[in-house]
DNA sequence: GCCAACGTTGGC
DNA sequence: GCCAACGTTGGC
């Protein structure tokens, strides 16, 4: 079982929508990296919902309900979606400024990678996130 | 709004 | 296939 983190801006697409929506398709992935890791991901598997440029945190917990199929915004055969569904929103979210504090979270691709938007989460990483987000 | 980091494009 | 130029992302 994999884990995920899907970054989103608030503005565009904030929580709370999504928490409305019930469900949504992950479209907008231009990115071959990216479209990578959404091609890896498995139903049932676990996504940290990250808000970037404004609140700069994770704010929740998502699970993919579909896998990858072609995204229906565009006729790209290169590009896909899968589709999530909101788990819970997490009771204290997690700062970009915590995670960069906690040496356990050193080598998270979010610190590494800052510009990839959909990547993959170790185990490890998971718990720690979930620790200082109070969920226990 | 600035700028660093990094992915992509295109000329050779 | 290399690499410079350019565009975009995202933290601050």
């Amino acid at each position: 079982m994999a884990y995920w983190l899907v970054k989103s801006e608030p503005f565009k697409y904030s929580w709370d929508q999504f928490e409305k929506d019930k469900k949504t398709f992950w479209d907008g992935v231009r990115n071959y990296a990216a479209r990578n890791n959404l091609k890896a991901m498995k139903k049932g598997e676990q996504v940290l919902y990250y808000h970037s440029n404004e609140g700069v945190e994770v704010v929740g917990i998502a699970e993919v309900v579909k896998e990858f199929y072609q995204d229906p915004t565009t006729t790209e055969e290169a590009w896909v979606v899968v589709d999530l569904k909101p788990v819970k929103k997490l009771k204290n979210p997690v700062p970009l400024s915590a995670i960069k504090a906690e040496p356990r979270l050193a080598n998270m691709a979010l610190v590494k990678l800052s510009r990839l938007s959909v990547q993959p989460v170790t185990e490890q990483e998971w718990k720690v996130i979930l620790e200082l987000a109070g969920e226990k």
